[in-house]
DNA sequence: TATATAATTTAGCCATGCCTAAATTAGTTT
DNA sequence: AAACTAATTTAGGCATGGCTAAATTATATA
């Protein structure tokens, strides 16, 4: 079985090979709040176990064992979130951390059982995509709030999860994942949003916005 | 904060001070599945954190520090126990081992939720006392099943939850917490129990007879 | 009371996973 | 191409919590 340190390690790994292509040392030290002295130590230890794919100041890569991992890891997160969002009713800025502890801890056997529960569902209270019992991840392409246009009409996909507060902050303005909106006017010069739910005006920061994932909604009078 | 393993010394501590009297560091370390060395060194570490009393030679007692702390670990144990066998269905027998991991891991605001969900209990699936939020333990008196005599009627009270295979075969029984059974008769020699339960004779070996805990039901008869 | 036996403690070692400080390498600039 | 800067790695240290082996203390026995 794997340390807690390591599985942390491989899930931050997949996590910004997904954002962005190379992942270094350095970037995943920051991400996991550890000097990068560290995470060159627990990189190499990865790789002695044929978890990642690793040559000095040449980055990280996860194989595919790696890779299992990482994902069971990630299935394991968003189903906690959203089982303690759902069954404990535990507010959604709260579930993160939460899930964060319990990750690494539960049994695949109460695993099956939350997500028999949840009637097998396939995105967390913040919009992500729960991985399947084997890895396979249905990811729809969404678009982040800040390439929207005046008048756009979409709804809210995903937010990022791992700030508190902000999901607080969002959570104010009700931009929970399925939530439709329009937008009445983006501000000039990098500005903020204004926008229209459920007929409530509302302004949202640049920084916010940047956090928000949305789908396009096709607007009928352009089809 | 403490580690996970200062808090499973200080939860071992209190179950055998409960048991026997006196806690040696040599039964600490059997009971913990740990060199007599090691038991020693963390009782060490305890003692400078003023969490335990301990004179080398003379054995542990937990202060009211220590006990707080022990009996915190007990609850989220227990409560945990039977949240996943109530609201997730694991089975008596898997409980156990599950709560030994979370009980560490779980935050007080969950542990909260739980105890709301489950309307407040006070005993947990093998009927072990759920201490309350301020570590008050409510223990009614019950006797060994190893104490009764031909023709006593009892209810079950508690089974020892630490053997996942005892407590398998003593579910095929039905001996569950609130089961209501006679005896038939006690074999001599330290001989095996036959006993009645909803009309079923069964034989229930010496050894499997001393981890059942019972309460006594007084005999209309002899009122 | 002296001694044998059993329990306990001490001393010293190992792996994990973090740290700091110093050395190295890569990448950029002149 | 040389040199400077920034990133990365290496080296060595620390705390935790195990371990073994040796020393010590308690207790029971002769």
């Amino acid at each position: 079985m794997l340390t807690h340190a390591a599985e942390d390690y491989l899930k931050s790994i997949y996590k910004l090979q997904e954002k962005g292509g190379k992942v270094s040392t350095g970037i995943l030290a920051e991400y996991l709040d550890v000097k990068p002295a560290s995470a060159t130590g627990m990189v190499k230890k990865l790789k002695t176990m044929k978890l990642v794919r690793y040559e000095r100041y040449r980055g990280v890569t996860l194989t595919d064992a790696g890779k299992a991992i990482a994902l069971e890891i990630i299935r394991h997160h968003r189903l906690l979130e959203l089982y303690l969002f759902t069954a404990l009713g535990v507010p959604w800025d709260g579930v993160h951390d939460e899930a964060e502890k319990l990750e690494h801890v539960i049994s695949e056997d109460v695993e099956a059982r939350m997500d028999e529960f949840l009637g097998y569902p396939t995105a967390d209270p913040h919009g992500a995509p729960i991985p399947d019992k084997n890895g396979v991840v249905t990811r729809t392409a969404s678009i982040p709030m800040t390439d929207l246009q005046d008048g756009q009409s979409c709804v809210v996909a995903e937010v990022s999860d791992n700030d508190s507060a902000l999901l607080r902050h969002i959570g104010s303005f009700n931009l929970y994942p399925g939530t439709a909106f329009s937008v009445i006017e983006v501000a000039p010069f990098e500005g903020p949003f204004t926008i229209d739910i459920a007929g409530q005006q509302v302004v949202i920061g640049r920084e916010v916005a940047k956090q928000i994932f949305v789908d396009k909604v096709q607007d009928p009078d352009n089809v």
